[in-house]
DNA sequence: TTATTCGGCCTTTTT
DNA sequence: GGCCGAATAA
C-alpha cells in the first residue's frame, strides 16, 4: 500500500473509506483532489470495476488530468474505462443513448448560452413583446434558474409565487415565453446547458428501468466541487446513489461561488439528511501556502456568517506579506503589475507559468494584455472569447450542427445565408412565419416547399432548396463517414474556406488558421476515436466542443505562459505568485451584489478564493479611478483590501492623504527605461504619447473620404485591413495626402487617403 | 438584397 | 469602448 505513505491521517482515512456515503470537507490547498485520485485508485486496487465508478468534476481537464495521475498509481490504462467528467459531459452521453425515449433525436444539438439567448430574442418579438422590458438575458436567467430547480413550464405557470414576482417586476409574459422556448427547443431536436441535467432528471424519474440500470451501473458515485452543486444536480446524484449510497461529495463551504447559475451550499447540509449515518473527513491542513497567506485568508472568511466551521492551518514557512498596490488608473495598473512580475522573474529565476493574474470581470484583462505585449512576455487569457466562441468557428461548427440535426434552427438561421447566397431577410421572415403557421420546424419548410408552401419568390425559394439538398448531403454522410473527412468536406464545399481565404486583411487570415486549427483538431479526435476502435462521427466530436472550454484545450505552448482569468475560472488552480487585480467598490464587490448579505459573502467568499490560489506571494491592487464604459471614472478601495487582518499585509505606495503619486515614482521610472529598452513603445516618452484627436478627425476619415488633416506623425491609427499602426510618415496634401504606416504584424503600408479608412485612436 | 453607419445599451461570474 | 439591431443608402 506504498500509494498511502505520502497522505496524512485524515487524508489517508478518507482515501479507505470504501463502502457508504462520506463528505470531504476540504479546505483550501489541503489536498481534496490528491484525495479524490487516491481513493478512485484505491477502490481499483481493492477490486471495484472501473466500469462501475462514476466521478463528476468541475472541469474536463481536471477529468483527463485524474485519470492520468490514476493510471500511474494503479498501473494499466484501467481509468479509461471510468465514467469521468463534468455533470454536463457525462449527462450529455447519457441522455444521447436514451434521446429517442425522451423524443429528442440521438443527434439532438447543444444550444450554447447565445443560442438561447437569441432563440429568446426571437420569441419575444414574435409575441409582440418589447424587449425592453423583456430584456433576453434577464428572460433567460429566470427560464435557467426554472430549470435548474426542476420547475416545468406548466408548474411555472401553476406556481403563484414564481407568477407572482414577474408581475411585479412587470414581466407577467414570462411563463409564455418559458413554455414557447421549451417548445421550440424541442421541436428544433435541441437542448440548452441546463436541459442538460433538466432532462437527465426527467429521464430518470419517467423511466425506472433506466434508472435502475444506471443504479446498477454506478455502484461509485463521486462528486468534487459538491458547494457549487444545483438542486438539479444534487437530484440527479441522489437517485443514481439511492441503491447502494456509496457515495463520496468532496468541497468546500468556503469555496462556494456558483450560486448565480443555481449552486446551493443547502445541498451539503441536505446530505447530513439524505445519509444521517454518512462519515465526515475534514481535510484543514493547506499544503500550498505560506502561513500569511493563510492567516490572512482565514482572516478574510472568518467574516462570514454561513459556514461550516473549519481550522486551516500550515506548517509552511511564514513568507512575506500581502502586498498591496494602489495605482492611478487601469493603464498604470497594468504596467505596475506587469514589471512586478518582470522583476520577480529576473531576480528569483521564476517562470512565466509562475505567475497569475486574476480579476473579478472578463473586460479586466485588456490593460494587462497591452502592457505585457509591450514588454514581451508571453501570456494566455482564459475564458472571455473562447476558441470556440469566435465567429467563424461558430459558422462552421454551425454546418456540423445541421448535419448532424437539420432541425437545429439557431444553426440553420446562422449560415443560411452565410456564405451569401442571396437568402435575405424578407424571404426568411416568410418563411419563419409560414413555419410557425404550419407548426413546424423552418427546416421542414425549406426541405419540402410542396408541402408547405410559401408565397416567395421563385429565385429565394430555389436557393433555399438547394441549400436544403446540400444539408441533407451532409447529413447522409454522417453516419458513414469519419469525423475529418465530413469536416473537411463541409468546410470545402459550404464555401467556408474559400471566403476566408479570399479576404487577405490580417484578422481574415488569422480567421483561416482559426479554421483550419479546428479541422487540426477534428483529425486529432478521428484518429483517437481510431485507436479506440470507433469511428468517431461529427456528431460525437460535437458533444466535446459544445461542452469545451478554454481550459480543456491547453497547447504546448501554452505551457509557459503568464495566467490571465477571472477569479471563477481560477478556482482549483494554484500558482507561486497571484496579483488579484481591481479591487475597488463596485468592481470587487460587484455592484450588482451589494443589495443583500448572502450576495456580499459569496462575494468574500471569491475574495477567498482567489487569496487561497497564492503559493508564495499574493499582491493585491486597487486603482484611483477607472475606464468605465469609455469614460474615466473614479474608483473608492476595495471594503475587502480593509477585512484582510493588517499583521499580514503590507501597505505599498500608499499615497492616500499626501500629494498625489509621488512615491510611486520609484516604480515608473525603472519601468519605463525597460519599455524603451525592448523598443516596443516607439517614442517611450509618455508625454509625446500620441493622443485621440477631435472626433472631426475620425468621423472624417470613417467615412472613407475627405482629407485628415488633423492626422499626426506619430498617431496610432486603426485600419480595416491591416489593425492597429502608428502613422510614421504623411505626403501630400487634401484629399491625395498618402501616410506611411507602421503595422506591427504587417509591416510598412503607404495608404491614399482618399481611400484608406484611418481612425485615429489612442 | 447588401453594405454601411449610427445610436442605444450595456456588464458580473460559466457549463 | 464594444456589440447588436435599426435605419439608411446603393
Amino acid at each position: 500500500m506504498d500509494y498511502l505513505d505520502g497522505l496524512n491521517e485524515s487524508q489517508r482515512k478518507a482515501v479507505e473509506h470504501i463502502d457508504g456515503p462520506m463528505m470531504v470537507i476540504a479546505g483550501a490547498g489541503s489536498g481534496k483532489t490528491r484525495v479524490l485520485t487516491y481513493r478512485i485508485a484505491h477502490l481499483l486496487r481493492n477490486g471495484v470495476d472501473a466500469f462501475s465508478i462514476l466521478a463528476l468534476t468541475f472541469t474536463n481537464k481536471a477529468a483527463k488530468e485524474m485519470k492520468e495521475r490514476i493510471n500511474s498509481i494503479v498501473g494499466g490504462n484501467e481509468s479509461m474505462n471510468i465514467t469521468m467528467g463534468t455533470f454536463h459531459s457525462v449527462f450529455a452521453r447519457i441522455l444521447r443513448y436514451n434521446s429517442d425515449k425522451l423524443g429528442y433525436p440521438s443527434n439532438f444539438t447543444i444550444y450554447d448560452t447565445q443560442d438561447s439567448r437569441s432563440l429568446i430574442k426571437a420569441i419575444v418579438k414574435e409575441f409582440g413583446l418589447d424587449d425592453k422590458v423583456y430584456k433576453p438575458n434577464a428572460v433567460q436567467g429566470r427560464i435557467s434558474s426554472a430549470k435548474n430547480n426542476l420547475i416545468s413550464p406548466a408548474a411555472y405557470e401553476a406556481n403563484v409565487e414564481i407568477v407572482s414576482e414577474d408581475r411585479m417586476s412587470r414581466k407577467p409574459e414570462i411563463f409564455r415565453i418559458y413554455k414557447e422556448y421549451a417548445k421550440r427547443c424541442f421541436q428544433a431536436g435541441a437542448m440548452d446547458f441546463d436541459d442538460l441535467l433538466y432532462q437527465t432528471n426527467v429521464l430518470l424519474r419517467d423511466f425506472p428501468e433506466v434508472l435502475h440500470f444506471y443504479q446498477q451501473k454506478f455502484k461509485y458515485v463521486l462528486v468534487d466541487e459538491y458547494q457549487d452543486t444545483n438542486y438539479s444536480q444534487y437530484l440527479i446524484v441522489k437517485k443514481l446513489a439511492a441503491v447502494y449510497e456509496n457515495i463520496c461529495v468532496v468541497g468546500d463551504d468556503a469555496q462556494s461561488i456558483y450560486s448565480f447559475r443555481g449552486a446551493n451550499i443547502e445541498n451539503i447540509l441536505n446530505f447530513k439528511k439524505d445519509y444521517p449515518d454518512f462519515d465526515m473527513f475534514k481535510l484543514e491542513q493547506n499544503y500550498r501556502s505560506t502561513s500569511n497567506i493563510v492567516k490572512a485568508a482565514n482572516s478574510i472568511i472568518k467574516r462570514n456568517k454561513d459556514q461550516i466551521q473549519k481550522d486551516v492551518w500550515t506548517s509552511n514557512n511564514e513568507g512575506g506579506k500581502i502586498n498591496i498596490i494602489r495605482c492611478l488608473t487601469d493603464n498604470e495598473e497594468g504596467r505596475v503589475i506587469t514589471n512586478r512580475i518582470f522583476d520577480i522573474k529576473q531576480n528569483e529565476g521564476a517562470d512565466y507559468k509562475d505567475f497569475a493574474i486574476l480579476y473579478r470581470t472578463n473586460a479586466q484583462s485588456r490593460s494587462f494584455e497591452e502592457s505585457l505585449r509591450k514588454l514581451n512576455l508571453p501570456y494566455k487569457i482564459y475564458g472571455g472569447l473562447s476558441f470556440y466562441q469566435r465567429k467563424e468557428i461558430k459558422d462552421l461548427i454551425a454546418y456540423f450542427r445541421l448535419a448532424a440535426n437539420p432541425k437545429d434552427e439557431e444553426a440553420l438561421k446562422r449560415v443560411i445565408n452565410y456564405p451569401k447566397r442571396g437568402i435575405g431577410k424578407t424571404s426568411m421572415d416568410s418563411v419563419i412565419l409560414a413555419a410557425r403557421q404550419y407548426d413546424v420546424s423552418i427546416w421542414d419548410v425549406i426541405s419540402d416547399f410542396h408541402r408547405y408552401p410559401v408565397s416567395i419568390g421563385a429565385g429565394a425559394r430555389n436557393k433555399m432548396a438547394q441549400f436544403a439538398l446540400k444539408i441533407q448531403s451532409y447529413a447522409a454522410q454522417m453516419d458513414t463517414s469519419p469525423a475529418y473527412d465530413l469536416a473537411n468536406n463541409v468546410a470545402q464545399s459550404s464555401g467556408i474556406l474559400k471566403d476566408l481565404y479570399d479576404d487577405k486583411s490580417p484578422e481574415g487570415v488569422t480567421r483561416y488558421e482559426n479554421i483550419q486549427e479546428l479541422l487540426a483538431g477534428i483529425k486529432e479526435f478521428s484518429v483517437q476515436q481510431e485507436e479506440k476502435d470507433e469511428m468517431g462521427t461529427l456528431s460525437d466530436f460535437l458533444i466535446d466542443v459544445a461542452l469545451l472550454t478554454d481550459a480543456d484545450k491547453e497547447t504546448e505552448e501554452d505551457k509557459n505562459t503568464i495566467t490571465l482569468m477571472t477569479i471563477h475560472a481560477s478556482k482549483g488552480l494554484e500558482f507561486p505568485h497571484v496579483f488579484i487585480v481591481g479591487l475597488e467598490e463596485n468592481l470587487f464587490p460587484s455592484q450588482l451584489s451589494l443589495t443583500s448579505r448572502t450576495e456580499l459573502e459569496e462575494e468574500r467568499r471569491l475574495f477567498y478564493v482567489a487569496v487561497t490560489r497564492a503559493e508564495k506571494t499574493c499582491t493585491l491592487s486597487y486603482v484611483v479611478s477607472r475606464y468605465r464604459w469609455g469614460q474615466l471614472v473614479t474608483a473608492e478601495p476595495s471594503r475587502f483590501i480593509d477585512e484582510v487582518d493588517k499583521s499580514y499585509v503590507n501597505i505599498e505606495n500608499d499615497t492616500r492623504g499626501r500629494s498625489g503619486g509621488r512615491s510611486l515614482s520609484g516604480y515608473q521610472r525603472p519601468s519605463e527605461e525597460r519599455t524603451k529598452g525592448f523598443g516596443q513603445m516607439g517614442t517611450g516618452n509618455r508625454n509625446l504619447r500620441p493622443v485621440k484627436e477631435t472626433s472631426s478627425v475620425s468621423s472624417k476619415s470613417k467615412t472613407g473620404g475627405g482629407t485628415t488633416e488633423n492626422l499626426k506623425v506619430g498617431f496610432n491609427v486603426e485600419h480595416a485591413r491591416f489593425g492597429k499602426g502608428k502613422v510614421t510618415a504623411l505626403v501630400g496634401a487634401g484629399s491625395d495626402q498618402k501616410a506611411t504606416v507602421f503595422f506591427p504584424r504587417v509591416g510598412q503600408k503607404t495608404l491614399i487617403l482618399k481611400f484608406a479608412k484611418l481612425t485615429v485612436v489612442e
